[in-house]
DNA sequence: GGTCCGTCCTGTGGGC
DNA sequence: TGCCCACAGGACGGAC
C-alpha cells in the first residue's frame, strides 16, 4: 500500500510531469473518491476546470496542488488512503478497473495528457480546499516553501522525514499523553506519515514495546524512537523509488520491498531476526490491537510493567 | 480537550 | 466449484 515513502515518491514525479499545466477537464467516474469536497462531485468539476496545477506539496500522507486561477487560495488536496494511485497517461490508454477521476491536462509537448486518479478501496480521495497561513512555516519539507497548507491538511503534524521536524517538540507532546506509544505514533497530530506497518517496525528497531505509556517515555527514547522511523522511512524511500515505473507506484511491487526488508510486520511465528543473530531465537508474535495487529519480539521488546494496552 | 472506537470499502484467502 | 466470512488498513466523526 502507498506509505509515506511512496507518496513522496509520487510527489516528485508528479512535480515534473503536472506543475505549471491548466486542467483543461474533469471527469469523476465515482463520486465516492471525492466525497470529501464538500460542493459535490459536480462543484469539484466545475471549480478544478480552467485551473492550473502550480507545484506538488506533500505533509505525511497528504498531497496536494496549489492551483492557479482561482479567486481564493486554493489547492488540490490528494490522499491516496490504502489502494489509491495517481498515473499520468495518454488520453488514449484503456480505463483501469477501479479509475475514479480523470484530469485532462493542458497539452505539453512530450507529456501524457491525462492525470488520474486510481482506488479500489476508495479509502483515499480528492478534493478542493482552500489554503490558509498554518502558523508553524507552512509545509517546510519536502516540495514546497510556502507559508500555506490546505485547511483540511493544517491540522497534520510533520512528519520524521521534514526538514525542521522538533524532535523536542515531540518529546514534550508524548510526555503530555496518557496512552500508549503506538496509538501515539499512529496519531497524525502528533507526528504524521506513519502507518501500522512502519510503527511496528520503529518500535522493533528502537526496541520498544508497543504499550509503553507515552508518560513514561524519556527524552533519548524518543530521540531513539525518531531515528528508527527516520532510517525506516528513508530506507523505504530508496526502494520506493526502485518500485516506480511512469508514475505509477504498483501496490504489489512495493509490498516486494517490505517482504524482504520487514523485520517484525507480518512475520507472525517468525524467528526474531536480531535475537537470531545473538544466538537466541524468539519468535514474532501477533497482538491485536486498535482492530488491527501489533507484531512484537517477546525478548528484544519487552512489556513494561505499568504497560498501558 | 483528550482518548478511544466504529465506520467507510473491496479484494483475498481460508474454511466448509 | 461456489459460497460465506474474517481480515487488512488511514482518517474521521462521535461518544465518553
Amino acid at each position: 500500500m502507498p506509505e509515506l515513502p511512496e507518496v513522496e515518491v509520487v510527489r516528485r514525479g508528479l512535480e515534473s510531469w503536472v506543475a505549471g499545466r491548466g486542467v483543461e477537464g474533469v471527469r469523476v467516474h465515482d463520486t465516492r473518491s471525492v466525497r470529501r469536497h464538500t460542493g459535490g462531485a459536480e462543484d469539484f468539476s466545475a471549480t478544478l476546470a480552467g485551473t492550473s496545477i502550480v507545484e506538488t506539496v506533500r505533509r505525511g500522507k497528504f498531497l496536494w496542488m496549489p492551483l492557479r486561477g482561482l479567486p481564493v487560495s486554493t489547492a488540490l488536496v490528494a490522499h491516496l488512503g490504502m489502494s489509491g494511485q495517481l498515473l499520468v497517461e495518454e488520453a488514449d490508454a484503456a480505463d483501469e478497473k477501479h479509475l475514479k477521476v480523470v484530469l485532462e491536462l493542458e497539452a505539453s509537448a512530450g507529456k501524457p495528457g491525462q492525470l488520474r486518479f486510481i482506488d479500489q478501496r476508495i479509502f483515499g480521495g480528492m478534493f478542493l480546499s482552500p489554503m490558509v497561513p498554518t502558523g508553524d512555516g507552512g509545509p517546510g519539507g519536502l516540495g514546497s516553501a510556502q507559508a500555506l497548507m490546505p485547511v483540511a491538511a493544517a491540522h497534520i503534524a510533520r512528519d520524521v522525514l521534514d526538514p525542521v521536524f522538533d524532535v523536542e517538540l515531540f518529546h514534550r507532546c508524548l510526555r503530555a499523553r496518557r496512552t500508549n506509544i503506538k496509538r501515539a505514533i499512529l496519531d497524525q497530530n502528533l507526528v504524521s506519515g506513519v502507518g501500522n506497518i512502519y510503527a511496528d517496525e520503529a518500535l522493533w528497531e528502537a526496541r520498544m514495546h508497543y504499550a509503553r505509556p507515552t508518560d513514561t517515555m524519556r527524552r533519548p527514547d524518543s530521540i531513539r524512537l525518531v531515528e528508527a522511523l527516520r532510517s525506516i522511512m528513508a530506507r523505504a524511500l530508496e526502494a520506493g523509488g526502485t518500485s516506480f515505473d511512469k508514475l505509477y507506484v504498483n501496490v504489489n511491487g512495493a509490498s516486494g520491498y517490505f517482504s524482504r526488508s520487514l523485520n517484525a510486520y507480518g512475520r507472525n511465528g517468525q524467528p526474531c531476526r536480531r535475537c537470531l543473530t545473538g544466538g537466541v531465537a524468539s519468535l514474532i508474535r501477533r497482538d491485536p490491537f486498535m482492530g488491527r495487529s501489533s507484531y512484537t519480539c517477546p525478548t528484544c521488546q519487552r512489556a513494561p510493567r505499568n504497560a498501558r494496552w
